[in-house]
RNA sequence: GGGGAGGUUCCCGAGUGGUCAAAGGGGGCAGACUGUAAAUCUGUUGGCUACGCCUUCGAAGGUUCAAAUCCUUCUCUCCCCA
């Protein structure tokens, strides 16, 4: 049986291993429980938890269990990990709710029919926790000298470390104690910057249990550009479809750099190694159709075939010059506008400050005075123009800011 | 508890009575160039009923014709001592 880590390792999901050679003969004979924790912090996933999701849809494939912990409790303190500042703390309430929804979201992508996945809140058991118990038990066997050595906190000890936060570190150790010993979890995997937090929790295992588990790391994946994954200048690109539209999520990924193709086809998407490899030799213009598939193959992991299919044809009729006239263009993010407001006609600028184009009137009015504002292919450089039934067309109005901001108006 | 340094527009960071909606950089947006890339160059970057008006410089008061700049109190952060 393969064990599902030279999958990841082809793929390029793996950065560090506590001991790779003995997970991979530990998973190649049995399958195992492992786990990924997500803190919810926001009341939706995003880009940015994408890696440790395809990383256990891949290790439920190989026939392993995933055990997602949604960390409730850990949440209420913050972790200091590659932060210069300390989190907000966040009310009790506001992260219960969060992690409901958050649930919801990793149902969608990991098969929890017949326990073949198992969904935790670590707030059941760290919520309960009797502090001098917790010295006493779990404190003991935690070294200061040693996780003041840790690369994350010495970054904070400059800056500054709240107690709170230098717990942070037993309670997500106590986590991994805790599943090995409810449900046998034998794996932690997490990005890179949990490294020391992952290490301390297999410590912590050994010393209780005596029993050898596992930490995995993947790469702090970042794009070409240098910047932070699924953030775009508006904020987090969520997965959820009412916080980021399934179109504005197809092209975010139509848009990554040529250099990060074949990087991300890997880490997003399920096509095989070899496919991938032959996508990434595309050059010039041909690499757009990797970009393409790319954000096809994720638009659809994430919102499904025909949100993918919709999102797909709506970016080719916007950027295809005319012609395409009877595509759907449905899935571009709209507004509706009443039929008698266009018959008095509607100022531009209070048009496109209408839509999620512009957020301001202000803004707006650049927009237009720098020639980037056009309706149905006709640029707009007026700023006092008026918008009536002359530029409607299929009783809409496409509006563009720049080259590839779109937006309807959908005339009623 | 004592002493010191600070909180400036999205971020970093100038500004210490009018010439400040506030230098500079970053980021963003737009234009040119392109492949719905990257790099580069240029413009732009609080709001509005726009040659004027309104809101912004931790919070609340006060001094003044006039304050981000001065005074008072409060609050938060960092540093040193205990």
């Amino acid at each position: 049986m393969s064990s599902g880590l030279e999958v990841l390792k082809a793929r390029g999901f793996i950065k560090q291993c506590t001991d790779f050679e003995k997970l991979d003969k530990l998973m190649s004979e049995k399958r195992i429980s492992f786990y990924a924790g997500f803190d919810p912090t926001g009341k939706s996933l995003h880009v940015g938890h994408m890696v440790p999701l395809m990383a256990m849809a891949h290790l439920q494939r190989a026939g392993h269990r995933p055990l997602s912990l949604v960390g409730g409790g850990t949440a209420l303190i913050g972790d200091p990990s590659g932060k210069t500042e300390m989190r907000k703390i966040q009310t009790v309430e506001k992260i219960q709710e969060n992690s409901t929804s958050m649930k919801k979201q990793i149902e969608k992508f990991i098969d929890y029919s017949d326990d073949k996945a198992l969904m935790l809140n670590n707030y059941e058991w760290l919520g309960k926790l009797n502090y001098i118990e917790f010295l006493r038990d779990i404190g003991r066997h935690f070294s200061v000298n040693r996780m003041l050595g840790f690369e994350t906190y010495k970054m904070r000890l400059e800056t500054g470390l709240s107690f709170i936060e230098f717990n942070y570190q037993l309670l997500q150790s106590y986590d991994f104690l805790v599943l090995n010993q409810q449900h046998g979890c034998m794996l932690q995997i997490g990005g890179d910057d949990q490294w020391g937090n992952i290490v301390a929790g297999v410590d912590l295992t050994r010393r209780v249990e005596s029993n050898e588990v596992f930490g995995l790391t993947f790469p702090l994946v970042t794009r070409a550009d240098g910047k932070k994954m699924g953030k775009t200048e508006k904020g987090a690109v969520f997965l959820d479809p009412d916080l980021f539209s399934p179109y504005d999520y197809f092209q975010y990924w139509r848009n990554i750099a040529d250099a990060d193709v074949e990087k991300f086809l890997l880490l997003f998407t399920f096509l095989s190694v070899e496919e991938i490899k032959e996508l990434g030799k595309l050059e010039g213009q041909e690499i757009n159709r990797a970009k393409e598939i790319l954000a096809y193959e994720q638009t659809r992991i994430i919102h499904g075939k025909e949100e993918a299919d919709k999102a797909k044809e709506a970016a080719r009729a916007a950027f295809t010059p005319q012609g395409s006239t009877s595509v759907d263009k449905s899935a571009i993010p709209s507004i509706t506008v009443d039929k008698a407001e266009l018959e008095t006609g509607i100022n531009v600028m209070d048009l496109f400050s209408r839509t999620a184009l512009c957020s301001s009137r202000g803004e707006a009015r650049r927009l237009v005075t720098q020639g980037g504002a056009s309706i149905n292919e006709v640029k707009i450089t007026d700023i006092n123009k008026s918008i009536d039934f002359t530029f409607v067309e299929d009783n809409e109005l496409l509006l563009k800011a720049g080259k590839k901001r779109y937006f309807r108006v959908i005339v009623s």
